[in-house]
DNA sequence: TGAAGATTGTCGCCGATTTGACAATTGGGG
DNA sequence: CCCCAATTGTCAAATCGGCGACAATCTTCA
């Protein structure tokens, strides 16, 4: 089962081999189809999950009526970390996108793993960690920032976590993480196509200038 | 953001006896006066701290000439925990508002305490845990609720967080929590007054009914 | 293949917010 | 104690973004 999981994801490649080797001992592989739901929102933890192939999108529901998708997980990335270190309901809809692959180490098995590592609960935490530092910075971008630079930001961010050119999202999407309306994200799209930044089509965008867009942001 | 931080926090009471007792072994006690910096953004982690007395506010930057407070951090409140767990640069000025009495565990000396508990780090994970739920329903508040709503639940967290129905914060500061311009800001606030919700002075505000200001929230 | 649903591109209007400006009030330091 | 800086209260003009609407394009599934 460890064959996929040469993606080098900075979290659990930094982990220490023993630790991580323990996860992985302790993970069951499973597929499932565009549309499953990994977990949902208020659900009770039930462990840990990595996503090894297709694509997963953590989608949080601010208010009713309303979906925004908060993170958009490619393979490499654990997710579900959050519940698991402190017992708290899930704050996100797991959902499949692209037909995945998962790893997924059970509550109980987790907490194996945990009385003989304990030092896995800092592992954990750095992955909190660096979450929090995610959700830092764009609290600040949220309030402080024009639109394009946002969406130039969320744009970079998708392109480079999911290591594509190539992002399968709706433009309503983007729109609902930066806090805008479809048509206004819309019009900052076709100028930064008109500047060559990036390429239109239905259902996905490509990031033509990696850099300039980061330049934009 | 604010953040849930009464006299006994929640955090610190539910740690074990034991690891309690091993982080305040370790505190150093120190006094500051108002203006004093404790960290600054991007200082490398110096330790854990906590407030006894007074208050600190935690501050960002999102942009050049661009002040935003992040957290009202009351007697009882610890925090620093990010940097010292994952070992990255401060994400916030550390201020202190009123005159405040401080602990200060030193970074070698909280891993002293880690190397005999490591379980503290499990600890330190469901603080930084606390935060991003925060920092979650926060973002989902800010591209999905109205002004009036926002404002409502900033005010409201600020006067619990600190325990006292008086909260000292310029309206300005107020409206970049908030990410609004400081007229629109006053305008909302002024609509709380006339409802009998909060009362407006130089540079404070008092909250008279909670209940209806969480109501609004 | 054909039809139905989903997504994008693009209007115009309207309400809300920002910006800039200025007076009034308050608090602190010399 | 008084002056100055900081903060608040308020206004008008201008701008920005939301909303509804609609056509065009694309995908999917029967």
């Amino acid at each position: 089962m460890s064959a996929a999981m040469t993606i080098s994801d900075p979290w659990f490649t930094s982990l220490a081999p023993g630790r991580r080797q323990a996860l992985l001992d302790r993970a069951r592989s499973s597929s499932a189809p565009t549309g499953a739901r990994v977990y949902g929102v208020g659900d009770p933890p039930d462990g840990l999950w990595a996503v090894v192939g297709g694509e997963v999108r953590l989608v949080s529901y601010p208010a009713v009526g309303i979906e925004s998708v908060a993170m958009i997980l490619a393979p490499g990335a654990w997710f579900g970390e959050l519940s698991v270190l402190d017992g708290g309901p899930r704050p996100h809809d797991a959902v499949v996108v692209r037909p995945a692959e998962l790893l997924h180490v059970p509550l109980a098995a987790f907490e194996q793993v945990a009385a003989a590592h304990p030092l896995i609960y800092r592992d954990l935490g750095r992955l909190v960690c660096s979450r929090q530092r995610s959700a830092l910075t764009f609290m600040g971008q949220a309030i402080a920032q024009p639109i394009a630079v946002r969406l130039a930001r969320v744009l970079a961010g998708a392109a480079r976590a999911s290591g594509r050119a190539q992002v399968q999202v709706r433009q309503e999407d983007l729109a609902a993480m930066v806090g805008v309306s479809r048509q206004t994200a819309n019009r900052t799209l076709r100028g930064f196509e008109r500047a060559g930044l990036i390429e239109l089509a239905y259902g996905r965008i490509t990031v033509c200038d990696p850099e300039r867009l980061r330049a934009v942001a």
